[in-house]
RNA sequence: GGGCGUAUAGCUCAGUGGUAGAGCACUACGUUGACAUCGUAGGGGUCACAAGUUCGAACCUUGUUACGCCCA
């Protein structure tokens, strides 16, 4: 049956896909023909997700090396999953149930709603599983992995519990980035600062006490520029809000202008009159003298630098906001919380975290209030009592045109960086919350070292920087979320034997049963001891337990019973994905079974990682921490860090835009062949690659290139008649040279593949198929295959056949489709093209230099007769004669071999030898002869002498160049010899030329 | 403000010291029995700018300019 003309994407992928799919070529160790392991982990997308731009060059690139190193027999896995995804879950399935118009996820409680996220999961989690198929990548799918399947979550649990117990682990109330929609601390990753139209309220702060002061401001020369009597100092702030919480206002310890109140209390101009607070005013490096005034309020509740000064200065911090980012309404009546803080600020009365987490300073007329709302209600209230700092606006009045001058309050519009959650969009809020932390200090030593030394390579090398910067700067980092949809904290609280109303009592423990039993323990055999089971919704922060106490004076002695309760919030979904690389291979922790664990033994550590720049710090700094505190070993050898995929103007991908190109979209459209060679041949390392669908199509139709190249043969019944696997020994020059050339290209590509040059793999099969194979390999065997000798036609069919073969091979990693199909189209083949045998055979053992020499010899007069003709209009399909002039002997060997290729590809029809250049022929000058062709009826003079001027002129610069260099005595004796050998080598051929063109130009003229 | 990177043909980009390249786009010709998703030929560059190192610089060094990204 006659092969299509193109091949048809659509109807093909599936069916190849479900073939190897079926016959379990990507399973674990498929194909494997040696002992050496290949190992990847797919970076877990979303289980949420859906394929994009990003992660269809980032699989391809994977699938590349995959494939290759299957090909090469190597045991090989490509491990898939997924993640969990916390929050964007969460929000999902909430989206869901409204949708649905089903009870909320407070209403239906903890266990019902993560029943509901199952459901879900179940349903849509393997959407981008699909996807990926479609792209042809080869992960071993019945190794599918999920952070939450039960023996992933062992794991993280088990390495929890380690942690804890070495005290890499801890908890405590420290400010946090809090999204007030979904109601959980985020990491600063997850949080994207962007530039903003805000305000900058500057605002008086009465001195107590009416007491005043001489405010003086200098100029450079220190010449006094203002001087006043002030009884306040002037704050500007971006949030009045949260002025509520300030606990004092810091100047610079150098700033002249508030020396003489430093010390001093002040009024924030806040609040019901009566309860107004005072706060001292105190010094810190922080505060920058020329910014503003000078002199900053410090909330160290609500602002992280504010956090720090107040850390330092032992401030009091008030939280003013609840989960949702509202004024506060709990707690006591404003005016007994206002004396309290007061007291404290006085010194009267001591502080505590705890003590100062529970009060509310929020005044009631604020309590409530979206903070937003709070934000404009209190510059109202402060504006109308008179305490904004005013200054003189002139402005013309439009009807009369006279200048009026009034007084209004100073705010300045000002661009701020603001923070927002990367998924909520919300302003983020730096919160003062309880929260659980890793050490990171502890563990960022081995991660480091192991990039440093090499151990692990990070490609591009400048990506090195940006670890190294990141983990040399790394903060502790929040593992807790106030979620539901992730792994529960293990970690039971329960009263303190010692002080029954203090800090409780923490028992992290990898289950309920051992909790139990280690409470038991801790509180004795006569205690009774049970977990109770609240949704957090419910949680009131109470202690459930019995003590008893000493008759008479109701002193505390021992508990009677006792309720434990299990911390209600997750870990962090970066936590469990950065023990992918172990999780995914069924580690436990015990040194036994992971010992007889043969996949974990075989394939941990790790190769490659492939991975987008974006998450360098998310997820791969933390795999190397982690796996290196957890097991003592690097998680992989290699981390490839690729770029951004961006649209064809360089812009950024974006659902808001709507440049998002869909993979899928155009895999449709162009097959999966072309989208991943696309990817591949525009993986320059380090550089975003800019999409655009006509590069796509051009690579669509290389695919029907080569299907059309192997239609060429199979219509010259090649399948039908060579050996698949069987090595040509042809004779003739032609068949020699393609054999040489394939050996040169399977060396580039496995060179570029072995750097990662996915791009210089991709562009050599490119120019190769294209260029080489097609252009002259195809053309050239015409002649032959149509020839009279029998032994001729049969080495070209096998050699044609040999190199298709090689051909389909080498692009298999990046177009597996259709060089599939082809491959079982073609021959029968002993196995499919997935599990070919990737070549091994070298340029050193393939490459004839002779016929390399005579070939491009060929390729040289051929194109140099087309140029003539194509300048001097011939009519291409006019067959023309031909005149020897002079030819050296290697000249006439290769005319000799190759006379009928080179008559067909230039268009001849006859072929003389004479002595001297007939009238009106054009010259053609080779290395080692000279030919004519008589044009003289058609010849175009004048574009004739300027073809051969053009190109003396070109001769003689580069001449020049060459002269100019062997010239110079330094040059001669500094320079490798070869360079110099190779330059008056290039002299002498470029002279020999020059003197044929001045013959013919001299001729020309005279003819002229 | 700090860090990283980029600047080469109209566009997108390769090119780690020795004759400036590819693809696309453009121009002309072409249906030759694999392929018009094609073929043949052609035009097109002060390698951002300046100085330096070198026999020799797109490439190394320094500075300048512009742009991009990341972090404050």
């Amino acid at each position: 049956m006659a092969m299509e003309k193109t091949f048809d994407s659509h109807e093909a992928e599936a069916r190849l896909y479900q073939a190897w799919e079926e016959a379990g070529c990507f399973k674990a160790g498929a194909n494997a023909s040696r002992s050496e392991t290949f190992s990847i982990m797919i970076p877990p997308p979303n289980v949420t997700g859906s394929l994009h731009m990003g992660h269809a060059f980032n699989n391809t690139l994977q699938d590349i090396l995959v494939r290759w190193h299957r090909m090469r027999g190597f045991d090989t896995l490509w491990q898939p999953g997924q993640d969990h995804a916390g929050i964007a879950t969460q929000m999902v399935v909430e989206r869901k149930l409204a949708a649905e118009k089903l009870p909320t996820r407070a209403e239906m409680g903890r266990d019902k709603f993560l029943e509901k996220v199952w459901e879900w999961k179940e349903e849509s989690g393997d959407t981008i599983i699909h996807q990926l198929k479609r792209l042809g990548a080869t992960c071993d799918w019945s190794r599918n992995a999920f952070t939450m399947d039960d023996n992933f979550q062992q794991a993280v649990i088990k390495v929890f519990v380690d942690m804890y117990h070495k005290g890499l682990i801890y908890r405590g109330k420290r400010l946090v980035n809090w999204d007030p929609h979904f109601e959980t601390a985020i990491s600063d990753l997850e949080v994207e600062n962007i530039e903003v139209n805000g305000h900058m309220w500057h605002f008086k702060y009465p001195l107590a006490g009416g007491a005043t002061y001489t405010y003086e401001e200098k100029d450079a020369d220190g010449n006094v520029t203002l001087s006043e009597e002030r009884d306040y100092i002037s704050i500007a702030t971006t949030r009045p809000e949260t002025m509520l919480g300030d606990g004092a206002v810091a100047v610079h310890p150098d700033d002249a202008r508030y020396a003489p109140i430093v010390g001093m209390l002040c009024e924030i101009p806040v609040g019901p009159k009566d309860q107004r607070r005072l706060i001292p005013i105190i010094t810190d490096e922080y505060p920058d003298m020329d910014f503003g005034s000078g002199a900053v309020k410090i909330t160290g509740a609500h602002d992280f630098n504010d956090y720090q000064v107040a850390k330092r200065g032992n401030i009091p911090m008030y939280g003013l906001m609840d989960t949702k980012g509202a004024m506060r309404s709990d707690g006591r009546p404003y005016a007994e919380e206002a004396a309290t803080a007061q007291a404290i600020a006085n010194g009267a009365e001591g502080f505590d975290v705890a003590k100062i987490a529970a009060m509310n300073l929020v005044p009631e007329q604020y309590r409530g209030l979206d903070r937003f709302e709070a934000r404009k209600a209190v510059v109202a209230d402060i504006t109308a009592e008179g305490l904004a700092v005013m200054h003189d606006v002139t402005r013309k009045d439009k009807e009369s045109g006279e200048e009026i001058t009034t007084s209004e309050p100073f705010v300045e519009a000002k661009k701020v960086m603001q923070p927002f959650g990367d998924r909520s969009k919300v302003v983020i809020e730096p919160m003062l919350t309880d929260q659980w932390f890793v050490d990171t200090a502890e563990i960022v030593e081995p991660a480091l070292d192991a990039v440093r030394t090499g151990e692990t390579k990070i490609l591009p090398e400048s990506d090195r920087k940006v670890y190294f910067h990141w983990l040399e700067n790394i903060e502790p980092w929040c593992i807790s979320r106030q979620l539901w949809w992730g792994h529960q904290i293990p970690v039971w609280y329960g009263p303190n034997k010692d002080d029954p109303n203090g800090i409780k009592k923490e028992f992290c423990c990898f289950s309920e049963e051992e909790a139990l039993k280690t409470a038991k323990n801790y509180y004795g055999a006569d205690v009774d001891v049970e977990v109770i089971h609240r949704s957090s919704s419910e949680s009131d922060g109470t202690w459930s337990f019995n003590v008893q106490r000493r008759s008479g004076d109701d002193e505390f002695i021992k508990f009677t019973s006792v309720a434990l309760e299990r911390d209600t919030d997750v870990l962090d979904t970066w936590f469990s994905s950065g023990l992918w690389p172990i999780g995914t291979l069924g580690w436990t922790g015990d040194e036994t079974l992971d010992q007889q664990n043969e996949m974990l033994q075989k394939y941990f550590p790790t190769d490659v990682l492939i991975t987008g720049f974006d998450i360098i710090f998310f997820w791969v700094a933390r795999m190397m921490m982690m796996q290196l505190a957890v097991v003592d070993q690097k998680p992989f050898s290699t981390v490839y860090v690729h770029a951004l995929v961006r649209d064809e103007k360089g812009k950024k991908m974006s659902k808001s835009v709507g440049n998002v190109i869909d993979p899928l979209d155009l895999i449709d459209e162009f097959g999966a062949d072309a989208v991943r060679f696309t990817m591949s041949a525009m993986a320059a390392m380090g550089r975003d690659l800019k999409l655009s669908k006509q590069r796509v199509a051009g690579y669509r139709n290389f695919g029907t290139k080569i299907w059309n190249a192997a239609r060429f043969a199979e219509m010259n019944e090649v399948f039908d008649h060579y050996t698949p696997g069987e090595m040509p020994t042809p004779t003739a020059t032609l068949n020699k040279w393609i054999i040489g050339e394939v050996a040169k290209t399977r060396e580039e590509v496995d060179a570029a593949l072995d750097n990662f040059r996915f791009n210089d793999a991709a562009n050599a099969l490119y120019s190769f198929v294209w260029g080489t194979f097609c252009d002259w390999y195809v053309e050239f065997s015409k002649p032959l295959l149509n020839a009279d000798d029998a032994a001729v036609i049969a080495e070209t069919r096998q050699t044609m056949g040999w190199a298709l073969d090689q051909c389909l091979t080498l692009l298999h990693p990046i177009m597996p489709f259709v060089t599939e199909e082809l491959w079982a189209t073609t021959g029968s083949h002993k196995k499919p093209l997935i599990h070919a045998d990737w070549p091994t055979y070298t340029s050193v053992d393939l490459v004839d230099a002779d016929a390399d020499r005579e070939m491009n010899w060929v390729i040289a007069l051929i194109e140099e007769i087309r140029s003539v003709r194509s300048q001097m209009h011939v009519p291409a399909g006019l067959k023309i004669p031909m005149v020897q002039i002079a030819l050296d002997d290697a000249g006439k060997l290769a005319w000799s071999r190759n006379e009928a290729l080179i008559m067909r590809l230039a268009r001849l029809d006859t072929i003389s030898v004479e002595t001297t250049m007939p009238k009106g022929a054009v010259t053609i000058a080779v290395e080692g002869g000279t030919f004519g062709l008589p044009l003289a009826d058609i010849i175009d003079l004048d574009a004739e002498i300027a073809r051969l001027q053009k190109t003396l002129d070109k001769l003689a610069k580069e001449m020049g160049a060459l002269r100019g260099r062997l010239n110079n005595p330094k040059f001669v004796a500094s320079a490798p010899a070869q360079v110099v050998e190779e330059s008056r080598g290039v002299l002498v051929q470029k002279e020999a030329e020059q003197k044929t063109l001045n013959a013919a130009l001299t001729r020309l003229k005279e003819m002229g």
